[in-house]
DNA sequence: TATAAAGGCATC
DNA sequence: ATGCCTTTATAC
């Protein structure tokens, strides 16, 4: 044993706080010290949470006693040492708290802590008379609820401080921390059946089957054992396990299945499931690259040679899906791990299943709604950097943050997608640059595709920083679909509207059905969610909370607040003016389908929005039965137009365009291009050109002008020049302060203040402070003050000088409790 | 005067 | 974040 050395740690807490805290090591924990190990600590009085070690050093802190470590969790890091350095870069770049960003991009199952589950030890006995009388409450409270936290059993029990309790339960090995169970995570088992070692060789499996078809009794065995080489495969003795239940599911019968195992032909074994079914492997040969694709790889792969980034532009069609598995392809191949970053939306639709015909076990999917043992399985695996398994990560936002090892490419599909910022909890990143910045941490390349990019990457492309390939042609040949307007003005001067619908558009989707295709109707979410209204005098309930109108949900027949939990049932008599005239208005996707299920009776129409797709597999059940054509007309939100790809749909209709073209901030116009472009891009059919009707009132809005031409190109230099005239991304980076108290006229005081702390160091790149659109969210008043800074401006400096000033604010000590949110780069 | 809600503060 | 201790509001 060595000498007796007194080790400390600092170590990070996923709470939001910026600094980290020292702890002492216990010496029997000397040896199994490492940097980047989870450990529970003592935090506060009577908490445990899960901390990361980040350094072990030997200086005792002056000003306060350390608390001791309370245990380790692991025996290997969980995080690489690069990951780290990741996430202290996005906590600078985006000004939050470095356990924000541990926060995030940990599975909650990696953090289980203050809120520590306790179990029942498997080997209690169950002798209760030796136990105290609150001990005795918390194994009753256990053989009821099974797992428990510190927090419920400090309320079952009543008492606040139950640490000892539980400590000397733990001691007396009655209970059991759930980390200690979960953390050697059980996975998902199930039957496999295997041929036998003994059988494994060409002569004697041949010798076999002649056997089995000499009897006709023997036909189902035969069938078995085929299937079995079939789906595992059989080369040089090498053979694959099945699962039995899926062998079943293929016509193979139970009992021939026994029978062979009792012929020593087979053997049946529980394994682990591998939670991400890979599919047939039938499908097995790659995608042949047209000549135009080939063109565009060529491009890409030559642009790498000097670019760290290349936009890929390719509109819908284009085949920008065979480009990226050439290229995942190729860098497997060379042993180094893929992610390929979707649109969370984009998860559940065909890509996946496309990406896993071709990868099969090499893929893993990665999303922050699989349930936590799901995304622990995977990161190990990445950790590990398994050779065989999870080598391509497909996921959403959260999986930049996983543990790669040799990260040998990033792809990042759809990148203009605003789905790629987080708003919510700081920080608030945005995964598609982050992806970038990862890229550059592995010193490898990343790959943004786009029909429609976002005008920052476009803009990078034409100055260079990034490389550029366009692939023009539509893959399967199928012509950019016909789009026209539906001039709703016009209509109106007529009198041929028909609720919300134009006759031209009427007019369209009844002939579009007569010929068997299938219609789309998009309608825009925001904006169109029904309200309660008073008919006489235009009144509508707002939320007590927030200043907002309350939505009406017909379904359950209540007004909701979108930003609160506040509802109540609608009013029969209005509070203004008395009358009982009251009514829903509003035109959102529920609306929109009852008034075309009363203009067109027999068409079978679904509706696909965030209620109808609400339970799990309300999603993949529309696109099924749209596939199917058990659906007509398909009436839709944002959802219609990501990711999906439908082949009889003849016509798509835009029921408002003018709501998108509301200039509310500088993005809306890229966004309503995007949408418009995206939304269109689902008409048209192998053989027909489709057809997009546009229902606006202002035909000429050079926006609309631009989708009609199919012109991203002019549409964007349009937009970039307006983005550089007004100071705008990508020429200037916005960092926007959001101030929140519920006195208004502290918020007003304090946005005041800071605003002219931040006006003397920066000038006229200071805006507001103003109301924003919701004034009031939850009784918290906000206030929104926003600084623009140059695109070459030395980001770190302005980020210090941030800090500084941030504090200076909050040393007034009259603006202490203002909450102050900080959003770099907001969406 | 008792009790509850709200604000402030440190956490290693 | 979150518990704790203080101040402050409010019910009795
Ligand atoms: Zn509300
Ligand atoms: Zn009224």
């Amino acid at each position: 044993m060595s000498e007796r050395i007194t080790l400390f740690v600092d170590i990070i807490l996923p709470i939001p706080l910026s600094q980290e805290f020292t702890y002492r090591v216990p010496f029997e924990m000397n040896e199994l010290i490492q940097e980047y190990l989870r450990v529970i600590v003592p935090f506060g009085k009577g908490k445990l949470y899960t901390g990361i070690i980040t350094k072990i050093h030997q200086e005792a802190p002056k000003i306060y006693q350390a608390k001791y470590i309370e245990h380790i969790l692991d025996e290997t890091p969980l995080i690489t040492k690069k990951q780290f350095s990741f996430w202290k870069w996005m906590s600078e770049y985006y000004m939050a708290p470095i356990g924000d960003v541990m926060n995030a991009a940990l599975p909650a199952n990696f953090k289980l802590a203050s809120e520590t589950k306790i179990v029942i030890h498997p080997d209690f006995d169950g002798e209760k008379s030796a136990l105290s009388d609150r001990e005795y409450l918390v194994i009753e409270a256990l053989e009821i609820k099974e797992t428990l936290d510190l927090k419920e059993i400090s309320e079952i029990i009543g008492i606040k401080t139950i640490q000892p309790l539980i400590k000397a339960l733990l001691e007396k090995n009655i209970v059991l921390t759930l980390e200690e169970v979960s953390n050697k995570f059980s996975p998902k088992t199930g039957l496999f059946v295997v041929i036998h070692e003994d059988y494994r060789s060409d002569s004697i499996l041949n010798e076999f089957f002649e056997l089995l078809s000499q009897k006709k009794s023997t036909q189902k065995q035969e069938h078995v054992l085929l299937k079995i080489l079939q789906l595992g495969g059989f080369h040089a003795g090498q053979v694959t396990p099945i699962l039995r239940k899926s062998l079943e599911d293929q016509g193979c019968s139970l009992s021939a299945m026994n029978t062979l195992e009792k012929q020593g032909i087979l053997r049946t074994e529980r394994l682990e499931i591998s939670r991400i079914t890979s599919l047939d492997k039938s499908k097995f040969t790659f995608p042949i690259l047209s000549q135009a694709q080939l063109k565009a790889l060529t491009e890409i792969e030559s642009s790498y040679q000097e670019k760290d980034t290349v936009l890929l532009q390719g509109i819908t069609g284009s085949g920008k899906t065979e480009i990226y598995i050439e290229l995942i392809r190729k860098v497997l191949d060379s042993g180094k791990q893929v992610l390929f970053l979707v649109p969370e939306i984009a998860l559940t639709t065909q890509l996946i299943q496309r990406l896993s015909a071709y990868f099969g076990e090499k893929i893993g999917v990665y999303h922050s709604k699989f349930n936590s043992n799901e995304r622990v399985e995977i990161w190990n695996k990445v950790l590990q950097n398994d050779p065989n398994k999870f080598r391509l990560v497909v996921g959403a936002r959260s999986s930049i943050f996983l543990p790669f090892q040799d990260l040998g490419l990033v792809i990042v599909d759809e990148e203009h997608e605003t789905s790629y910022k987080q708003h919510d909890p700081s920080p608030r990143y945005n995964a598609r640059d982050m992806a970038i910045v990862l890229a550059h941490f592995f010193k490898t390349k990343t790959l943004l595709g786009s029909a429609t990019p976002a005008i920052e990457s476009f803009q990078n492309a034409r100055e260079g920083k990034y490389g550029y390939v366009l692939l023009t042609e539509r893959f399967s040949q199928v012509q950019l679909p016909e789009i026209l307007c539906a001039d709703m003005k016009e209509e109106r001067k007529q009198k041929s509207l028909n609720g919300h619908f134009s006759r031209f558009l009427l007019e369209n989707i009844t002939e579009v059905l007569k010929n068997g295709d299938q219609v789309i109707l998009f309608q825009n979410r925001r904006g169109y969610t029904p309200i309660w209204t008073c008919e006489i005098c235009g009144f509508s309930p707002n939320c007590i909370n927030c200043d907002t109108t309350l939505n009406y949900h017909k379904h359950s027949n209540v007004l909701k607040c979108h930003h609160c939990s506040y509802h109540t049932s609608p009013i029969g008599t209005c509070p203004a003016c008395g009358s009982n005239r009251l009514k829903m208005l509003g035109f959102g996707t529920e609306k929109v389908e009852d008034d075309l299920s009363l203009i067109l009776p027999d068409v079978r129409i679904g509706r696909m929005d965030l209620e109808t797709t609400r339970n799990k597999n309300g999603h993949l059940e529309l696109i099924q039965a749209f596939e199917n054509r058990e659906i007509d007309v398909l009436i839709g939100t944002q959802m219609v137009a990501k990711g999906l790809d439908f082949d009889h749909v003849g016509l798509v209709g835009i029921l408002d365009a003018d709501l998108m073209l509301n200039k509310t901030d500088f993005r809306a116009f890229e966004r309503a291009f995007q949408l418009m472009t995206q939304v269109a891009g689902r008409s048209g059919r192998r053989n027909k050109r489709g057809k997009v009707i546009i229902q606006t009132g202002n035909p000429d809005h050079w926006v609309i002008q631009k989708v009609i031409e199919h012109d991203y190109d002019s549409f964007a230099i349009n937009e970039i020049v307006e983005r550089r005239n007004y100071h705008y991304p990508p020429f200037y980076k916005i960092i926007r302060f959001t101030l929140k108290h519920r006195d208004r006229d502290l918020v007003e005081a304090g946005a005041l203040h800071f605003s002219k702390l931040l006006k003397e160091q920066f000038h006229e790149r200071v805006l507001g402070p103003e109301s924003p659109v919701i004034a009031r969210i939850q009784n918290y008043y906000l206030k929104e003050i926003v600084l623009k800074i140059e695109q070459e401006a030395p980001q770190k400096k302005v980020k210090e000088r941030l800090h500084e000033l941030t504090d200076q604010f909050f040393s007034v000590p009259h603006f202490k409790p203002i909450r102050l949110i900080t959003d770099v780069d907001p969406a």
